[in-house]
DNA sequence: TTTCGCCGTCAAGCTGCTGTCACGACATGG
DNA sequence: CCATGTCGTGACAGCAGCTTGACGGCGAAA
C-alpha cells in the first residue's frame, strides 16, 4: 500500500531549518517510514554512523560543517548509505561537488514534497536491488519494475517507467496527471485537501487555484475509472477533498 | 564517455589512500563497473589473480612493496590485464619503469576524474579489440557477445565492438550517440531527466546543456527508428525526460 | 422546499517544452 | 594549409498540456 512496503525503514534527515525538517519528516512518517532529524554536520555523521539508516536526506548549507563535509567523511569511511542531497538552486557548484562524492541523488529547494517523496522510494527501491542482486542491470531492471508497481482494479501503475497500464494496454497520462495519481496511490486512503494537494504535489511556491486539481481528478478518472460517473478508486469527499482507495 | 560497454565490468583499485580510493570506486561504479579496492601490493596480487578483473588501477606508491613490484609479478606470471599506473607528478623515473614493464597506460596525480574515466573506457575498448583477434577464449566471446548485444526492431547494438547493424548493414554512430544509445538501452525502460542523461553519458563535471541530449537523441532517431517522427524505442516522456524500450 | 455552497464539466488562452535547424568551435587527417 | 566530421549552443516555431473562469447540477442545511 504506502511505498515504504517494508514497514520501518529509516531515514535520516540533516538539516537546520527546524521546520522544513518537521515537515519531512511528518511526510516521510505518513508514508511508513520511521525518522530521526539532526541540525548540524558533526551530530549528523555520528547519527548515521550508529543508526545506520537506509536512506539519508542532507541539507547542503548546515551551520557549521556542510552537508559536502558530512557526505566527504562518510563515504571516507566506506559508508553506502543512499543520499539525496537538498539545496538551493543557486548552488551549482555543490552540486557538482555533491554528485562526485556520492549523493545519489540531488533535488533543488523549493521541492514539491511529492516529488522528493518519489525520488526517496526510487532510490531506496534500487538500493535494495543492488544489494540482493550485485550487478546485472539489465535483468535488475526487469525485477524492479515489479517492485516498482502499485495495482488497483485491472489498473497497474509502474513508477519506474513511469507508465500505467490497464487491462493489458497502455494508457498516455501527462506528467501532472501522473505525479498526481502517484502520490495518492503511495499514500493509500487517507483524504487530502485540494490545497493539501496543490502543496505537495506542484509544490509550495506553487501560485495555483485548488480548483485546478479538479480538472486532473477528471481527467484520470475518464482514463482509468470503469465508470467515471460513479468512481471506485479516485473518490470524492466532499467538502473534504480527495481520496485514493486500490479496491 | 561511460566506456563500461559491457556491464558490470570488473574494476581493481590499488591504493592506500582510502579517500581516493574511494572516490575512484564511487564514480566507477557510477559508470557501471564493478568495483574492488586493496591497500597494498600483497593483497594486490592475489586479488588480481583471483578476481580476474578487467582492469586495473595500480598507484605507484604503496606502504610495502611499490605498485611497481606488483606490475612486474603481475607480468612475469604471464598476466597481460589491462593496467593504468596512478603517481604523483615528480616520479619521472617509475612512470619509464612502469610503462617499461608493460603498463598500458599511465596517469598523474592529481588528474582529472573525467580524464582517468575516459582513459579507463580507451583501454578497456582496446583490450576487447585486442582480445578478439589474438587468443580470445571460445567460451568467453560466446557468452560475452551474447550479452553484449541488444536488440530492438530490426537494429542490433554490439556493445562488444560497437558498431550497430540495422536490417543487416552497419549503421555509422558517432562517439557520443553510441554513448547516449548504449546507456539508454542497458537500462531497461527508466526514464531519464536530460540533467541524468548528461551526468551519466557526458560526465559529472561536463558543464553541458540538458538541451544538447534532445540532438542526439534526433539523430539517433533518424539513424534507428523506422518512423523518426512516430518513435517507438527512443521515446519522449514530456516533462520529464526521455526512456528507451527495446519492443 | 428553498437556499447556499460544493463539485463536475467544458472550452479557451497561454505558457513552456520539445523538435529542428543552423552556426561556430574544435579535433583529426589529408 | 584546408577539408571533414563531430560536438555544443542558441534561436525559433509548433503544439501539448496546464491553468483559469464560467456555468450548471446536485447535495446538504435550514
Amino acid at each position: 500500500m504506502n511505498g515504504g512496503s517494508d514497514a520501518g525503514q529509516l531515514v535520516t534527515i540533516v538539516e537546520d531549518d527546524a521546520a522544513i525538517a518537521e515537515g519531512l519528516a511528518l511526510n516521510l512518517r505518513l508514508q511508513g517510514f520511521r525518522t530521526e532529524s539532526v541540525g548540524d554536520g558533526e551530530s549528523a555523521r555520528t547519527r548515521i554512523e550508529h543508526g545506520r539508516p537506509d536512506l539519508v536526506l542532507l541539507d547542503i548549507s548546515l551551520p557549521k560543517q556542510s552537508g559536502i563535509w558530512v557526505l566527504q567523511r562518510l563515504r571516507e569511511a566506506g559508508n553506502h548509505v543512499p543520499v539525496i542531497v537538498l539545496s538551493a538552486r543557486q548552488d551549482e557548484f555543490d552540486k557538482v561537488a555533491a554528485l562526485q562524492l556520492g549523493a545519489d541523488d540531488y533535488v533543488t529547494k523549493p521541492f514539491a514534497l511529492a516529488e522528493l517523496l518519489a525520488r526517496v522510494a526510487a532510490l531506496l527501491r534500487r538500493a535494495r536491488l543492488h544489494l540482493t542482486h550485485p550487478v546485472a542491470p539489465a535483468e535488475a531492471a526487469a525485477s524492479d519494475s515489479k517492485k516498482a508497481e502499485i495495482r488497483f482494479g485491472d489498473v497497474a501503475i509502474n513508477l519506474e517507467t513511469r507508465t500505467v497500464v490497464r487491462a493489458g494496454s497502455p494508457i498516455k497520462l501527462t506528467h501532472r496527471e501522473f505525479e498526481l495519481l502517484a502520490f495518492l496511490s503511495r499514500s493509500g486512503g487517507r483524504v487530502f485537501s485540494r490545497e493539501e494537494l496543490v502543496r505537495q504535489v506542484w509544490g509550495l511556491e506553487h501560485p495555483g487555484q485548488a480548483r485546478t486539481v479538479d480538472n486532473f481528478i477528471a481527467q484520470l478518472r475518464a482514463k482509468l475509472e470503469p465508470d467515471p460517473e460513479q468512481p471506485k478508486h479516485l473518490l470524492t469527499i466532499r467538502g473534504s477533498g480527495y481520496r485514493f482507495v486500490a479496491e
